[in-house]
DNA sequence: CTGAAAGCGCTAACAC
DNA sequence: GTGTTAGCGCTTTCAG
């Protein structure tokens, strides 16, 4: 079975292609017995326009390339999920790219977004170069960055502030005398624990003092678990702020081990929330970042570059919300 | 900047088109200097060949498409991995569709893959009927479907069989006389859920016994956590098989709270593994569920399909792992 | 209101 | 070896 193309349904209707292009594209100065000939051409046939045709002689494709890392799917997969839903409003199909280290390296990547001729691209990745950047950009391709606040003429930006959220949050127990305060990186998004890192040095400069508490999980362990369960035969804080979920419960976990009490004696924070947060015992504190949001709006401020050649606000900060529950006082 | 395409370089290089297609697409019989020249003027423009052109050219996109359900995006994130993974391997893009309940109907996303002239396309997804892949047949594209085992002659499935697991590992709880099994149901998977139950129930006819512990969670509770705190004031059982690790955790947390022995006075195990299975205290017992390998496997099936014309083995029945932990005896 | 024809960028016979 | 040319399926002036 031959696919059938525009120029059979034209033939079925008795019109040229050029009318039938018409009525699929709702084209008004179509008479209305035409159309309807067209229409039945198309049903009887059963006729689909071929985007990639369209994509051709249009210039556009109506998709858009998403760039997201490999790990952390939980956090990931909320963003795209928002990222989505906005996406299909605007009928733009999506393209997924993930980066895995040291298999996928960005510029292979890149590459294949600007073959692919995309609409625009959103990038949503620590790894993340100026350089490569400026190569989508000298290609004209529009691009929304997740996570990273940065702009310029074609590149808009979508993040939350982590620096600012640690700062405030250390900053009240800083005030309150408490500055035995830990923060355990994590690997997989250094550009996330720097801004942590940052926020948290700025808080403990403007009181005087020096943050040092920065706990590396050697790259020889497995998990941050073992790691954390021989850090914490020797080292006592009184706040521990973890990156992830994981992390938070191995440090909760480790606590009940060693008969620490949370959270009379050791706080818990965690920097990105889940549902998993809830199910620990304690509950573990943490702050809600609005992924499903950074998705959907990155999506959004993409199709306005798109769309409007006016200027428009092309940095988003999104707020996120403290959630404190039974592991910090 | 006008986007430079293959004729400009074949002006650059003085030499046809066709040379320069023939450049691009390593065909052997180019001289050694011209294909030099054509190269360097390749890099001097910064030509990138248009795969949407290619695409209409040769009638074929290189891109698959993947449907996934938007709900439990853990799982489905490694799913996702491993069908990224081997796509990469074999050069495919993919694009990715999600069914979200109520706003993407499965008809939408079928039509806009058949009008974008996918490759193939690989489906997880429950609420999926043999009507709509019909469609998809009847324009010929390849299809894999992941989570229910089906084929014909273009489509091949990749599995595990539920019915089987939960069968042999209930049969061991009833020869030992245990009989009080309940599981607890998950709306969002209801397909999963259905294997689940015929196994069980074919488990107790086999011992003569009739399984009744079904226990469906209400639409109008927010989480199975409160439903099932609900549930365990009036209800006990020895044995509590769940779907998903949120639940097995609801679970041991309503039983902590009860002052219920965890794994004394009830054991309990989960379906779908995870991390956080290793972090409840105690352990909680799974079943490691290949959810990466059934995403590569899925892809790599699809490959097979679009390249070697032979029959190939068109069902993939993939095998979990029994994991037990301190949640059962 | 509708048709003819010129592309969109690339590939693939078919000549030379 | 390399160039010419005819599509791939659709959109869009430009005539009529």
């Amino acid at each position: 079975m031959k696919r059938i193309t525009i120029y059979d349904v034209a033939k079925e209707a008795d019109v040229s292609l050029a009318t039938v292009s018409r009525v699929i594209n709702g084209s008004e100065v179509v008479r209305e017995d035409t159309r309807l000939k067209v229409q039945e051409a198309v049903e009887k046939l059963g006729y689909k326009p071929n985007a990639i045709a369209q994509g051709l002689a249009l210039q556009k494709t109506t998709t858009i390339a998403l760039i997201v890392p490999e790990a952390s799917f939980f956090y990931t997969g909320q963003i795209i999920n928002g990222f989505i839903d906005v996406a299909k409003i605007y009928k733009y199909n999506i393209v997924l790219h993930t980066t895995t280290e040291g298999i996928t390296e960005m510029g292979d990547i890149i590459e294949t977004i600007i073959k692919s001729h995309v609409d625009g691209v959103v990038i949503f990745n620590d790894k993340l170069n100026k350089e490569e950047l400026n190569i989508l950009t000298r290609y004209q391709v529009p691009i929304v960055v997740i996570g990273n606040r940065m702009s310029d003429e074609t590149v808009g930006s979508v993040y939350v502030d982590y620096a600012k959220l640690i700062y405030d949050f250390a900053s009240d127990y800083l005030d309150r005398g408490i500055n035995s305060i830990a923060l355990v990186e994590d690997r997989k998004n250094m550009a996330m624990i720097r801004q942590l890192r940052d926020g948290l040095e700025k808080a403990f400069a403007d009181h005087g003092k020096q943050f040092e508490h920065y706990i590396a999980i050697p790259k020889e362990y497995r998990s941050s678990y073992l790691y954390l369960q021989e850090y914490m035969k020797t080292n006592r804080h009184q706040l521990m702020i973890t990156y992830r979920d994981s992390q938070a419960m191995a440090v909760l976990n480790t606590a009940k081990e060693m008969g620490i009490a949370v959270p009379e004696e050791l706080e818990i924070a965690c920097i990105l929330d889940s549902k998993y947060l809830a199910m620990a015992r304690p509950q573990i504190t943490g702050f809600k970042i609005p992924d499903y949001d950074l998705g959907a709006v990155a999506m959004r401020l993409l199709t306005k570059m798109l769309h409007d050649d006016d200027v428009v606000e092309k940095e988003c900060e999104l707020s996120y919300i403290y959630t404190p529950r039974k592991s910090t006082k």
